[in-house]
DNA sequence: ATGAAAGCGCTAACAA
DNA sequence: TTGTTAGCGCTTTCAT
């Protein structure tokens, strides 16, 4: 409870030269935890050495790093990150932005990206954003310039934003995107091939004997529903399958566009024998309003959907979709991009900063059979 | 780029009196953004008047603060969270703790706490954790200590765990619980009663004449689970219709386990008319048997969901459910939280921190049906 | 109603 | 290899 004595001011001058600091009395601190000081005080040495082997630099004696280290784990020390922020040029905090309608995505990406900063000592502000948002440029703008940001994990499809891009760039703001296989970009990103993805379902659904095989798209702000749609065209080519136009339909990711775009296509005559729809959800759209139309699945009709979301296990019967190990993308994104932010502080600057593809699985469930012989 | 003179140490006496601070140098700030310092000098007011404002603190005279307010806009001015934190007794960061497998759940708990937050100027973490995790207690206390956490928003189950609660009391910690309707608890709480909803399933199912209603529980850890346990049997008592225990079954609140349920309850014979599975991936679970089973729904089994996630419209048929308004619930739990953390700066300590009960809507779909006579 | 000065706990730039 | 000293931008305490 006792406070130090009242600060002295005066004409000026400092009455007292040297008002003792009593702070930390005596043993380690009661309330507000352990602070630099007191490690110092405890280890026998001066808080910029404490400060050295908090943070890995380099010029400590083996031993010293050794005491320091001990006493940091006696007291359990765990540095206050506002005040590592504030002193910092650049703070840990790093800001996850995402705008997706698949609870699912967001949660895994939180995951893995959480995972990473735990690990690393970094924040991590989770940021819901909408792509279409007029004023978005703005919103992270401000949330950089408050100072609470050092760096920025662009998912899907805010990466598809080059205005957004751009604006990050010209602010020397590090981040790195999580995206479709990339044309040339300067940032670095976390990669995912869907043209090849896209292309070995249709080619795997061609070798059921299929040839009436319609695609519903992803929503249009998407980068991947180009690299999905190219890759469909592409197997259906290579595999000398006709292209037909009406067999394509635009959805938006969404449950409810799966069930329109199903009900268009299946109303076609004659309908399709396939539909690969460009997330899970539109393929529950399907196969809600097959079930509804009395169409079996996957006798008459096979459905593959793309993501494999629980709830792609969860209809029924369960859907053929493609994995992506998305925890691992966010996983990859977040190392990449503390490497960058540690290697503008020199720190022990090696870390290799590399673009990642991941790789993705297609998994084949009940939903999916050989083409009915006609 | 023109940084300060070089220090001067020495003898111990400072070799320059004033070595004269040169930071805001003329205009507004360049890179690291607007300071205090530069609103109180635009303003022709002491940094302590402009943190006045800020903070809404009186003894401010209007045109005074007219002018700093305006000041603040003009210039964009953002206080730097991490200075704040630094020299507040208490943060403005609040924790979201979670352990819910169900995705939906997280995001929307997410989403109603980070609106708040927003307007409120608070930082919100998150942090999944697991129930059974030995060391949880352990791990949130080092989260607190670390001096992060001004407060917490506990979400079910770690609601059931006393001995967290107790830690936490004992910690002198704000914070708030989201959970079924509560015995008598210290800390104020969003509570949801979990018994009044599962009584008004059940008897909704007794008056479409159902009599052989099963119940698939949920996770043990969790509260609800009893409550919902005791609406049920209640709502049996109530219409005169016997408690079986034998179409009582242990779930677990996943897919999986409602599909093991699912498996045992359909097996009996006779076996139930409906099923009331307590959540909406075991609802799943069971529609994927009753279909693997050749059971129609509803011509020959109800069932019933409970939280109505999306899964609930996404399946075939589309399932009868309990909405809970988890987003207004979370956004509840922040503003009480807020308020207790506010309340303690003596700020504007009116806050009405009240317990809150949120309502419930029976969402009736197509997987339930009038009982088949027999 | 307003302001001056002392920190909050840490990093950064030097000096030794 | 180690230590000293200024701040980082804000809140707090006390004086006016």
């Amino acid at each position: 409870m006792a406070k130090s004595a009242p600060p002295c001011r005066a004409t000026g001058l400092p009455l007292k030269p040297k008002p003792p600091k009593n702070r930390s009395a005596g043993t380690t601190a009661s309330k507000r935890g352990v602070t630099i000081r007191d490690i110092a005080r405890l280890a026998e040495v001066s808080i910029k050495t404490v400060s050295r082997v908090m943070n890995g630099e380099p010029n400590v004696r083996e031993d010293t790093r050794a005491r320091v280290a001990a006493v940091m784990r006696d007291t359990h020390y765990r540095p206050n990150p506002s005040a590592r922020n504030l002193a910092r040029v650049r703070t840990h905090n790093i800001a996850l932005l995402y705008d997706n309608p698949s609870a699912s995505y967001i949660v895994k990406l939180q995951q893995g990206a959480l995972e990473i900063c735990r690990e690393e000592g970094f924040n991590l502000l989770i940021r819901p954003c909408q792509y279409r948002n007029p004023s978005l440029v703005q919103e992270i703008t401000a949330l950089v310039l408050e100072g609470r940001i050092g760096g920025l994990i662009l998912s899907p499809p805010l990466t598809d934003s080059p205005k957004l891009r751009a604006t990050l760039e010209a602010m020397d703001l590090d981040f790195v995107q999580i995206s479709p296989l990339p044309s040339l970009q300067r940032s670095p990103h976390v990669a995912f091939d869907d043209h090849r993805a896209a292309y070995d379902v249709t080619s795997y659904l061609i070798r059921l004997g299929h040839e009436r095989i319609a695609l519903i798209k992803g929503h249009p702000d998407h980068g991947c529903t180009e690299s999905r749609l190219a890759g469909y065209v592409a197997a259906l080519q290579a595999h000398r399958v006709t292209v037909d136009p009406s067999l394509i339909a635009q959805g938006s990711f969404s449950f409810e566009s799966g069930l329109q775009c199903g009900r268009l296509l299946l109303s076609a005559s004659p309908r399709p024998s396939a539909i690969f729809a460009c997330n899970d959800d539109m393929a529950a759209g399907v196969l809600h309003i097959a079930h509804s139309l009395g169409i079996a699945v996957p006798g008459e009709l096979s459905v593959v959907g793309y993501d494999d979301t629980p709830l792609a296990q969860q209809v029924w019967p369960s859907l053929t979709t493609v994995r992506q190990p998305i925890q691992d993308m966010a996983r990859a994104a977040a190392t990449c991009l503390i490497g960058k932010i540690r290697s503008r502080s020199h720190d022990t600057g090696n870390q290799a900063i590399a673009d990642v593809t991941v790789d993705y699985t297609l998994i084949i469930r009940d939903s999916t059979g050989p083409a009915r012989q006609t």
